[in-house]
DNA sequence: AATCAATTTTCACTGGATGGCAATACCCCA
DNA sequence: TGGGGTATTGCCATCCAGTGAAAATTGATT
């Protein structure tokens, strides 16, 4: 964390943090948790109530609330990379039928998930948009961290998820690693034949993601905004 | 809004929504729809920037960042609701092949939907979790309004969204609505008594999901933090 | 009723938040 | 190139908004 203009700021989003993370906390524990006085957490809980990003519920404890849901979406919806990734990661499932990921850098030294798009395997890896994995263990943390050679892929067998395999490879910026495009396998199913074809694979639509031409609509479970409410689905 | 206690706080959390309503905005647009001074929002972004709420994007301006995305993902995670609605939800889409939602109400005057089941036609309804509709002029919006007579479905044809006919009934916590469950239509393939036959499966199926037994895994586009990443289908 | 912990209120105090203003940066046009 | 206009950033005097200790209240338990 960079520094901070403004303590009190500072305090409340931290606040805001302890209740997402625990989902339901009591303010002396919220306080706890902040380093804070009671009464100043308190008065801070009290106005992320007050703009619905907190709520109360009936035993007095703070649960978060609708507006930090709905800036959320909101977030993830106006998030470009996610736009321009649906193509590559919609033609991954296609090649391969596993899971594919997009994930950002999140907060601290995790990764985000920022696009799913889930395999066609009737045994597959699934996991959710917004979901936070360690950097480190995970193959999508090192590209994230710059440790892929020359714009390669990377292999993490046993990682932060058991019987998986992830293989990642990264979305450059120029050179900077603005993502990590990876797919997720049940370790059962893959041998290093494969594990190289996917890695191969992912490498070439990665690269395909930053200067693709504009998207169609995004075909991954962040829908966009402007798609068409009645959705006609092409002919099995 | 309720009175507020701390005016700083108030004056960064509406700074970080005009930031991700917006999507891109720069400072000195964001100050003046916060209605503040340049230097004073300059100092709030720049605390929302250092813990990774909002980001600059290359030409300065401001974006929304990571952490917001996952927040509000672990947010939702939590939402007692989504889970004990999974299984109701999934039933009506069985049952009627129609797209399933389930709303809460949102900031301001407006419903927010925090899980959806998609339907199984090839046309049918979509939209997104997090997504905001107005209160006034959609089924859920009224259910939510506490407009049902005796727990009973409200129709709205030709609401906020043209060509599909909505259908909700209230999610009652004692007397109080607590959600709206709904089914969202295309008007070409409802007539009276199919919209009939869906508003009693609606109040019926609303009815289960408080009191319901604990969940299984829900099977919404929302899955479960807990749910095995390894997922197995039952055979077609 | 007594005890304990959590929650809420009160209020004296001060330093953190503010915004005006100046400096700097950037863009556009003649 | 120079001028004009706007955006961004830094500085600093000002003051009141944020703080936390202490008291009061509430709720649960024995």
């Amino acid at each position: 964390m960079a520094e901070s203009p403004t303590r009190t700021v500072d305090r409340a989003l931290s606040l805001l943090g302890i209740v997402c993370d625990r989902g339901v906390v009591s303010l002396v524990e919220a306080a706890r948790d902040a380093d804070l006085s009671p009464s100043t957490a308190l008065r801070l809980l009290r106005t992320l109530e007050a703009q619905d990003f907190i709520r109360r519920d009936g035993d007095g404890r703070y649960t978060p609330g609708v507006r930090i849901v709905q800036l959320g979406a909101l977030a993830l919806s106006n998030e470009p990379l996610v736009a321009l990734a649906g193509d590559a990661m919609a033609r991954m499932v296609e090649a391969t039928g596993e899971s594919c990921y997009l994930s950002v850098r999140g907060a601290g030294q995790s990764a985000l998930y920022i696009a799913i798009v889930e395999g066609t395997h009737s045994v597959r890896h699934a996991s959710w948009v917004g979901r936070s994995i360690p950097l480190k263990g995970s193959a999508a943390g090192a590209v994230l961290r710059g440790e892929s050679k020359d714009g390669g892929y990377i292999v993490v067998k046993q990682g932060v998820e058991e019987d998986v395999t992830a293989i990642a490879a990264p979305v450059l910026a120029g050179k900077r690693v603005a993502a990590a495009l990876s797919s997720v396998i049940p370790s059962y199913r893959v041998g290093d034949e494969q594990i190289e074809r996917i890695g191969r694979l992912l490498v070439r639509e990665a690269s395909s993601i930053i200067g693709a031409p504009p998207p169609g609509s995004p075909t991954t479970t962040s829908a966009s905004p402007q798609e068409n409410p009645l959705r006609k689905e092409p002919p099995p």
